[in-house]
DNA sequence: TAATGTTTGTAAATCCATTAAACAAACTTA
DNA sequence: TAAGTTTGTTTAATGGATTTACAAACATTA
């Protein structure tokens, strides 16, 4: 409680929601803002003359008149500024540049091993730097960077966490706040991923989803109300590891019989090593075997839609979201998934909370954790007040 | 985006600020809480006088001086009225009278069998006709009814389905209220329990916690940032029909192994079906062959005991709460499973969502639902604005 | 073409909760 | 007794939104 109502709380609600109605429904005139929100006519014309000074918003010209005077029509200036998210795999690291509506504007990727830290940061600094090149003029510059990692952050910036690069307590934000002055947020790359889609992709309309990224283990980004949920301790999502056979083969995390060691990209490839002789088992080739119609392959994918499935029960039960979203290097092989998944999903699920479930895979693909994290970066810019009022 | 700013919705913010302090710090100073809230003290002031008014508060007598004027105490005043809180059980209503602050007043309990819809609503009507003769005089004597159901309603105070009870569509809330004229909240049991603890047992500290409800099967109510998730529509918290043996026995809900057929009263009595040759096989037996230290008994709750730690691990790795609380009928044997459960807990959750988890038993016991439900009431007594700034 | 009514956006006056500053009362300490 | 502190109220100022009024721009209709 420490924030308390005055006259300065008062303006950032309503500008808010101004900016809000004209960031989504734009064009839009005064008239109609007025109308929607509630607000007078007055404030609303005081309020869009401030974002205009601060060209957050544009006119654009009258519009069509319903028998009267014609409204002149408000747009949101999206090329005001730009943010920078950035993808921080295991073995590559990718970046775009967004205007503020989430456009890609810039894109780059190149591969680097980054288990080592000092190199990870210094191909990281190098990347943000080679961006900043490209950003195009702007009013704001680059509004701020979003970074999405894979491993675990808590609230103030710092990686806890990065099993797979073997990291530990790496005060990531500060470290890039420091370099390039510009604000930067830090969080998981599933979390990311599921804001990517929640804003830019398959999650538009949805205020309670659950992103799984199905890759070499499962992780999973929740959104509840709109807004994600991070767990008591930044540990929500290590959904992989929720057993689905108690007395299964035990994992390395201690567990038994963990939902990841039966659908996801490795236990593809383990599965696929009983069966193929080659040497190098990846996706590309399963793919194209699959696509060929060797029938082993395809039982194989068949197999891990199936446990993807199961899983999904699971969550369905538990969380009862609106909307399910599969992500992550798996989900490329969607169409091979689809049908054993789903039909492990009808016959297992309860009819109630399956009933207005949507279960679908990836809109943005490799892109969902990156534009996630330009996200990051837009909120933060405009979120110097976020309210909620009930 | 209905509710826009303006000097009433300031008003309420704060007026509801200085409450809480009233409610939570009490007693307290005028010059407290201005100091702790940031508002004046002229701000403090007029708001307090207003609450005085409203009987909301009291002044009880000068305080303890620090060197200058002694300051003039204020009280919440937890009698201005009462709560009603009712769990309509399978075979059972349980009802309780309570004041503002949670403290019971008065309490029923009637054995009925509430499968057949007409019944039951007479009796339920009786049992509310009967608290309200109970009720003490106070300024706004009943200031609403909560409900909690064995079974799913929909924001709108409809019960949607209730498996154990055989009904469907059942519109109570409003039936009540047309009845009594006073404001009706129906919820979940689960989530009334959660909700119980959370307010006036073992959750007061959590912002995100879990409560499991293991009676005849698992329930659960899931409390986040500190305001009950009720999934995208009602369903969430069938926790109880999560998947922990993928391959495991067929459930009627169509999936196979879920965690409520290995860790539940119905599993327990079941196993114990197979070692005792009595007929009447329930808890109290159970629990006193169990204290006279027969082995195959004390078996039997460690194996139980074991799959509730299966399943919280799962909770656990997905949620990541700070709090699990386990109640219902099974929570009463606490002692015989605690443990197993840990001792399955330990050996396989992620140390790092492990440690700052906290696992208790309710301290509520079979009162939880029942003073969730009051808790109901008297939220939405209050909360005719929550406000949450960031 | 003129009259009428509608819509849009701005301007001026008013409202009202908070803040800031001043103050009186009550109390402690030296 | 004098000085300093703390509490809580009073008063005026502040700055948002609202209300009311109004001018400009436009469509419709006669």
């Amino acid at each position: 409680m420490k924030q308390t109502g005055d006259l300065n709380l008062v303006k950032k609600i309503n500008k808010s929601i101004v900016l809000h109605y004209i960031r989504n429904y734009s064009p839009i005139s005064r008239a109609r803002i007025a109308e929607q929100t509630g607000l007078t006519k007055a404030t609303v014309s005081s309020l869009v003359n401030e974002l205009l000074e601060s060209s957050l918003a544009n006119e654009i010209g009258t519009g069509e008149s319903s028998g009267g005077r014609k409204p002149m029509m408000l747009l949101f200036n999206r090329t005001a500024g730009y943010a920078l998210g950035i993808d921080l795999g295991v073995n590559y690291i990718r970046a775009v540049i967004t205007d503020l509506e989430g456009t890609i504007v810039e894109e780059y990727k190149v591969q680097h091993d980054n288990t080592v830290l000092e190199l990870a940061l210094v191909e990281l600094k190098a990347c943000i730097r080679e961006m900043m090149q490209r950003v195009p003029e702007s009013v704001y510059g680059i509004v701020g960077i979003g970074i999405g990692i894979p491993g675990i952050s808590n609230g103030q910036g710092d990686i806890l966490f990065a099993p797979n690069l073997g990291w530990t307590h790496v005060p990531l934000q500060q470290i890039i706040e420091e370099e390039f002055g510009i604000a930067v947020v830090i969080d998981n790359e599933a979390n990311a991923g599921a804001v990517g889609e929640k804003e830019f992709g398959a999650g538009r309309d949805a205020a309670d989803l659950v992103y799984i990224s199905v890759g070499i283990g499962i992780g999973a980004g929740i959104i509840i109300k709109g807004e994600l949920f991070r767990g008591s301790s930044g540990f929500s999502g290590e959904i992989g590891h929720m057993s689905i056979q108690h007395d299964g083969k035990p994992c390395r995390c201690g567990n038994a019989g963990c939902w990841e060691m039966y659908a996801s990209e490795n236990a593809l490839y383990e599965a696929a090593r009983n069966i193929l002789n080659t040497q190098k088992i990846d996706m590309e080739l399963l793919l194209t075997l699959a696509e060929k119609g060797e029938p082993a392959v395809i039982k194989l994918f068949e197999r891990v839609g199936h446990f993807l499935g199961v899983g999904v029960v699971n969550i369905i039960n538990g969380f009862n979201p609106e909307l399910i979203i599969i992500g992550g290097r798996l989900a490329e092989a969607g169409r091979l998934l689809r049908p054993t998944m789903l039909q492990s999903l009808e016959g297992r699920s309860l009819p109630y909370p399956r009933e207005r479930l949507q279960i679908e895979f990836s809109q943005l693909g490799s892109r969902s954790a990156v534009l996630g994290a330009c996200s990051f970066a837009i909120s933060k810019f405009f979120a110097s007040t976020k309210v909620s009022v009930e």
